[in-house]
DNA sequence: TAGAGATGCAAGTAGGTACTTGCACGAAGT
DNA sequence: ACTTCGTGCAAGTACCTACTTGCATCTCTA
């Protein structure tokens, strides 16, 4: 006997409300500092509801990198550039950077759990850098082929990504404001001019 | 749990012992994974006498970041540059990924904490890269001066900081070996090329 | 209407963690 | 010789954490 997903109420929305919490909490807290209970209070759930769930603490975050994992925007973005690399890479450092903004105390959690091996290199929250990565070094190589651009395009692209990763990292330990708007322009052109001598 | 013999003696050579080992799992742990218990057995000290000296774990955390904080390695290269762009950047570069490498889990567990506001920015572990950012800016404000490059210079020093430290922090994530040796000077041409155009 | 599944609730287990306390020992310095 | 200081050691406190269990209750649906 197969128990059928209901929208709005039942066990799916339950789970899903024990993971919206868990991800709250994940990315305030890390690993460690996310306990079950507080989960459990945020997804307005008893704790035992959570583990019948879930079974372990560690299941339930390996469930929440699952249910989180947006790549689906960068590859629009990536699917509207027109072949003019001044437009795009502007409007792709844009819309980086406007994501990685949203996202900046998970990608910080997520990059020191992976350094401290408590978070595995394979899991999601890796797959979308990976494929961003993947899809500007075939943009870069058309521009290569077309004479556009000249060097590596896989270093091309690590190197354009880096640009806009470290700008957002960084702000708030160089403690500035949130960044100028007319910064974004500057670097894709500084990174341009770089690229096509 | 490894009892080290102890060397000298004395209640300072004892205070460092601790210090060094909370280093150690500091950076192999992050704060919530050390433990007092294991820091007082790696210095092969008892745990109360880590109490009698510090009083607290997190003092005795804070106390290990005024202990490790090395910067005078980038002064030393930052004075020997000759005021040729190109050699100097390439030996910056040099020396700034083998630093980087050396410390990359600390500086992903620093960054991660400082995202969760569990390290405070003003915390000596960024009192480096603050320093580093201010003499990178002045120097890129003395070729601009003298019309060798373009642009704002403390942007300029952040995306060039930006594009090294990325190279650095991704390794891991991109599941690439140690990097080429090749790609800094690429990298450090890409940069040249844009700054000076 | 009866049964099944999902949940709440309260209590509990087992282990870890920061931090304390009291006492004994040995090496200095006076 | 006597005190003082730094330390080891063992036991203990109070709290937190993951995870479990047994039972009552509610809501669907067949």
């Amino acid at each position: 006997m197969q128990t059928i997903a209901r929208p709005g109420s039942g066990a799916e929305e339950t789970r899903r409300r024990i993971l919206t919490a868990a991800k709250e909490i994940y990315e305030a807290k890390g690993t460690r500092g996310t306990t079950t209970r507080e989960v459990a209070d945020r997804a307005g759930v008893n704790e035992a509801t959570l583990f019948r769930h879930f079974g372990s603490k560690s299941a339930l975050l390996t469930a929440m990198r699952e249910y989180t994992c947006g790549l689906d925007e960068f590859n629009t973005v990536m699917d509207s550039l027109t072949g003019n690399a001044a437009d795009d890479l502007l409007l792709l450092a844009r819309s980086m950077v406007a994501r990685m903004r949203s996202q900046r105390k998970l990608m910080c959690v997520n990059l020191a759990e992976t350094a401290l091996g408590e978070v595995d290199i394979i899991t999601p929250e890796w797959r979308g850098p990976r494929e961003i990565r993947l899809r500007a070094t075939q943009y870069f190589a058309e521009h290569i082929a077309r004479g556009t651009m000249h060097g590596d395009p896989d270093l091309l692209a690590r190197a354009f990504l880096s640009l806009f990763f470290a700008y957002v990292i960084a702000e708030k330990v160089w403690r500035d404001g949130p960044g100028e708007n007319e910064d974004l322009p500057y670097l894709v052109h500084l990174f341009l001019n770089g690229a096509q001598s």
